[in-house]
DNA sequence: GCGCTAAATCTACATTTGTAAAGAATCTGC
DNA sequence: GCAGATTCTTTACAAATGTAGATTTAGCGC
């Protein structure tokens, strides 16, 4: 049952990213969305969103002369998909190097760790029973 | 200065991997490891390590008539470049929803919520001047 | 020196990804 | 009903990726 694991591109983000900020959408609204950080013309934004669509990662349907597209997959789908490829192909499923790989690279303040140390704890605390 | 992140294919995961493990190579030894997982050729691997070179992320030289590879990236580079490409992509950079998404996913026993407990701890510690 | 074998080189080809132009269809306001 | 604007459709093409067969070469043991 466990959906195929939902793996995007980098071009895939920018559009799937617009198209959730923007929810059943055209084409052309997403391109004008995309156009100023990509420089993207129609057609490849066009393109981008047709081969998503066979992919399953959005829907489209048809409303008159014009397509409305929406998400197949939630941003927390998305960002699954990305971030245990990652740990499987990185870090061979580990957490804690993984983990560890993050506090070391990122500099991260007082307030931030802190941050992170809530969330575990909070978890703790669910997880608990 | 920093170098241009490491981003690796699945392919070049499994080879970058062997090539850790063995370092200092040849290719019929990557294949040769690799033939059992993959059940890749001779060719396909040697195909694979030759663009790996062309990439930078491997380095080989000639010895007679052999062709010795090295790895000219290390594991941790390799990691950090995958992990921030889904830190940034993803989770447009922002440190938290990703741990909350490391947490929800995977099911955590106590005990790995404490190790990564400590590791914020001692991060902390360090941190604080 | 010759044949065997391991390794290398060269070439190839399908698929996926990135990018888009050109042309066709449709709507819209006059 | 037509011109212009908007959107769609079709087609294309280069680069990257995945995969490997065929051929050549070099070294090794006799």
């Amino acid at each position: 049952m466990s959906k195929p694991a939902v793996e995007l591109t980098e071009s895939e983000w920018s559009v799937i990213k617009a198209v959730w900020e923007t929810e059943s959408c055209t084409a052309p609204a997403i391109q004008e969305k995309l156009f100023k950080p990509t420089g993207w013309h129609y057609s490849t934004v066009r393109t981008l969103m047709d081969r998503m669509v066979v992919k399953g990662v959005l829907k489209a349907k048809k409303e008159g002369k014009l397509t409305i597209y929406q998400s197949a997959v939630t941003r927390a789908q998305a960002q699954h998909g990305e971030l245990f490829y990652a740990l499987k192909h990185a870090f061979n499923g580990a957490l804690t190097p993984m983990v560890q790989c993050l506090l070391e690279s990122k500099d991260l303040n007082a307030a931030e760790l802190a941050e992170l140390e809530s969330l575990i704890k909070a978890k703790r605390k669910s997880a608990k029973k």
